[in-house]
DNA sequence: ACTTTGATTTAGTCCAAGCTAAACTTGCTT
DNA sequence: AAGCAAGTTTAGCTTGGACTAAATCAAAGT
């Protein structure tokens, strides 16, 4: 660690590659070289170089030839930018009637360019929201995010009800199938059938009514028990 | 020139250096290296080599020792900036509450990261408004701009009326005197008397009453007279 | 007409961040 | 236990954009 606690800023390039590590370990373990190559479509040896950047100014451990994670530096600095991107995301479609799918490309670019002050000041505008338009969490200006256990739909308990949570894709194809479907988070859903060797989910939607997807959607589709 | 009309994305830089130039050479004749670097405060070695970049991609013409000037090509993405530059400005003050002393440098960083897409939403959402927050005409999407021939205070016909129109000046310090003291765009104003030697202007507003500024200051407030 | 001075350009260096090609680890499979 | 394939790292190159030091030019003064 050499940056003691300096809070210098960091490029477009260290920003994004932070979020991808975020990503990428945030269900425990090490992001790998591939992994963050193939997410950020770079090369694998650029992401060697970057990694030993990232490590000298003290952002993420490194284990050779197994992968980073991030320190508790990095993660804040991660997080610093998930919130960025999500209040983004959240003000460009409410206020300024961007769709669901194609508000990702231009938060993309803008989180990198916004100061903290104006995203507490869109976030204030708000009403401090702690979602975005695809139910994921907005960390607060402090760092904290909310971490709840989420089941796939394609996963659900045949005939338990559920609540759609969380649309876990940027795709913009994708997310404006699911749109047009009624699959937005907040909807009531319950899985009636599904069929074998990764064959299509059957689910009633409330309000809605019934409905058959695929599981490569249904994988995408977060959902949280609500009976209990 | 060597990209023949192939509209490739311009770097950070680069748009910072055909603004500059574009503000450098408006009162028509060249932009020097000098000038250059000091309002982009880089060193002059900097600019010459920035320089070959923009005239071999034909977004200036460059005379050696004499200085630069916009091509068609580089006007339009000059114009295409200062738009940006603009819009952000007014939709920050007027939806975010930005002060107008504070808001130059967020949109001195936002403007090369957003896209004309949101640029035009948020044109839309204000309405298509002709002025920033401080007076200065925002081009059109198509690269057309007013252009109205302003005198500073400092130079107004003694007694004759005028309307402030455009405050000629970034610097919040000075921007927040500005604003205190009643002079800002739309105000009627007279000037009642001038003393030699660079001395104090003093002026009547409408609405508002009479006092007295340096001439720095007066240089800086820039009027249409209103009798005809 | 020469000289001086200030501005400009050239020469050469550095850094971030990308790339390809080659070398090296790791872990799996014989 | 040896060898191989996949993944990772190193070596070395490129580009944009900054810098300093040195060379060159132009305009003004003697």
């Amino acid at each position: 660690m050499s940056a003691l606690l300096a809070d210098v800023p960091l490029s477009r390039s260290v920003e994004d590659y932070l979020k991808a590590i975020y990503h990428l370990s945030s269900q425990g373990g090490f992001a790998t070289t591939s992994d963050i190559a193939a997410m950020l479509l770079v090369a694998p040896p650029s992401v060697s170089g970057m990694i030993r950047r990232l490590s000298d100014s003290g952002l993420i451990e490194h284990v050779p030839y197994r992968g980073v994670q991030l320190t508790n530096q990095g993660r804040r600095a991660a997080l610093r930018m998930i919130r960025r991107h999500r209040v983004l995301e959240l003000y460009l479609t409410e206020r300024l009637h961007y769709d669901w799918d194609g508000v990702h490309d231009e938060a993309e670019r803008l989180e990198h360019a916004v100061s903290d002050e104006l995203i507490d000041r869109m976030a204030k505008a708000l009403g401090n929201p702690r979602y975005d338009p695809h139910g994921a969490p907005i960390p607060t200006p402090g760092g904290e995010i909310e971490e709840t256990v989420l089941v796939p739909l394609a996963e659900a308990e045949l005939g338990a009800p559920y609540e759609l949570r969380q649309v876990d894709t940027e795709d913009p194809a994708r997310l404006r199938y699911l749109a047009e479907h009624g699959l937005t988070p907040g909807k009531g859903v319950t899985v009636t059938d599904r069929q074998p060797f990764n064959g299509p989910v059957t689910l009633t939607l409330v309000p809605g009514g019934q409905q058959v997807i695929g599981r490569e959607l249904a994988l995408l589709l977060l959902c949280k028990r609500t009976d209990a």
